[in-house]
DNA sequence: GAAATTATGTAAGACGTATGACAGAAAGCC
DNA sequence: GGCTTTCTGTCATACGTCTTACATAATTTC
């Protein structure tokens, strides 16, 4: 198993938690390498489990009776999906890919559960984090209804800004790489009308897209033709928790 | 302050709480009548609050810059709501309002912890309740990411039947009431247009409308067109704690 | 019971977006 | 370095949905 150990303790969740007992975790839980596209198929193991991104990065996704894939969240490093196994939830139907190479950590459910029992801190800890998810996706929730596609795209961007976005000399730097595709996913929408909105958006100056990058050169005027509020990015540079959409 | 006791002992959430404390949650609670269509504001009181629907039925919405109103939940009589801001979540920016007569009790936050911090079931089941909305609107995300009107609405349905659905002798009637304009709120469309598809579907004889009531005839038949499996209904008849579409 | 309000029904035109079909560019692979 | 794969760019057409505008029916209010 490595040193699993180490992610567990990095991760936020377990900061109360003492060595011990972190080791035992450790000492049951099971590491897993995903290439960059794999699913994380709930295998060979018929009990529930909860992952731990060690690193790398997962995307959660549920796949339409058409074969469209619809992203409903990215999962960063140091943090958990899957969750919801804890209450009953069934991550059976969950589909769940590695958008790079990434390390996984699954812990089983129940030995999981025997640590919110002895710590009521963690237990907190994950109704919060739950509760935070939840907040987040209504919030993307609403900023798809009787939207239309600038208008999503115009918010995902505001939205990646504040969690992923890096200040740079020549704007800000949007710390993930998403395809056309990807973006189309995450807002219901297709791949050719996502090139072809960025490219508007990129000729009105205000942002600046490469290939799978993008470069936000006018924040406020996006934020503008939407009506929102400025956010400014969280500028978290390589921090092991900083919070994905919808996590 | 009447017998708000009573709403609060028998809301599931505080099934194992003991007479006194109740008592206790009780005195410090307040109650408030609302009309329909009467929003909650959460007013005077500049302390955060929990809300717990005593009778009647609430809808928890968003409005955008436009004007149009999204409707994320509706909270039925025994469920609570404003939760999230036991987690930090600020209920500020979130819009509810009653659907019909309704009677409200609030909780103070302060209030609930403590209760919480004694009894560590209440504590899982609000872990548990966060959780299963939160599983609730992935499945509406998905029900709306990449979908037609039609099938928005069909799906729409299914949902509203497991959940409100009353079997009867001439189909399963729908027990909520709800306009056009509310559906279109649900699936981000316009009053028109649902009016029109409702009009297509019931001409298939697969439902049959009135005035904001829905009866289904072919269950299966709606299931078939978005590929999804037959779910019954929950046949909770008045049933003070049914779980409401996002609930 | 009359008036006001709320809910539903219908339709033509405008607009946005999906579709399907190709082509070129950039990155990864051996 | 060449081959393969992935990603981006572009376009014409078809289709779905919103918009705008009105008409009627059912409920509620006084």
């Amino acid at each position: 198993m490595a040193d699993s150990y180490w992610f567990i303790k990095n991760c936020n969740l377990f900061e109360q938690v003492n060595h011990d007992d972190i080791k035992w975790l450790e000492s049951r839980a099971k590491m897993r390498k995903l290439k960059r596209g794999e699913p994380v198929y709930l295998p060979t193991q018929l009990d529930k489990v909860v992952l731990l991104v060690a690193s790398g990065r997962i995307k959660t996704c549920h796949v339409t009776p058409e074969g469209k894939q619809a992203i409903i969240a990215f999962v960063e490093p140091g943090e958990i999906f899957g969750e919801l196994a804890l209450v009953g939830g069934n991550s059976k139907d969950e589909h769940a890919e590695a958008t790079e190479a990434t390390t996984l950590i699954a812990i089983g459910v129940n030995d999981l559960q025997a640590i919110l029992h002895k710590y009521s801190s963690v237990s907190f800890a994950i109704t919060k984090l739950i509760g935070h998810r939840r907040l987040k996706i209504e919030r993307r929730l609403k900023n798809l209804l009787f939207r239309t596609n600038r208008e999503r795209i115009v918010h995902l961007i505001l939205e990646l800004t504040e969690t992923y976005g890096e200040q740079t000399e020549d704007g800000i730097n949007l710390g993930i790489k998403l395809s056309h595709q990807e973006i189309a996913s995450l807002i219901g929408s297709t791949r050719e009308t996502v090139t072809v909105v960025l490219g508007q958006i990129q000729q009105e100056g205000k942002i600046k897209t490469a290939r799978r990058r993008i470069v936000v050169k006018d924040l406020q005027a996006l934020a503008a033709e939407v009506k929102e509020e400025v956010r400014m990015p969280k500028n978290q540079t390589v921090q092991p928790h900083a919070a994905g959409i919808g996590s």
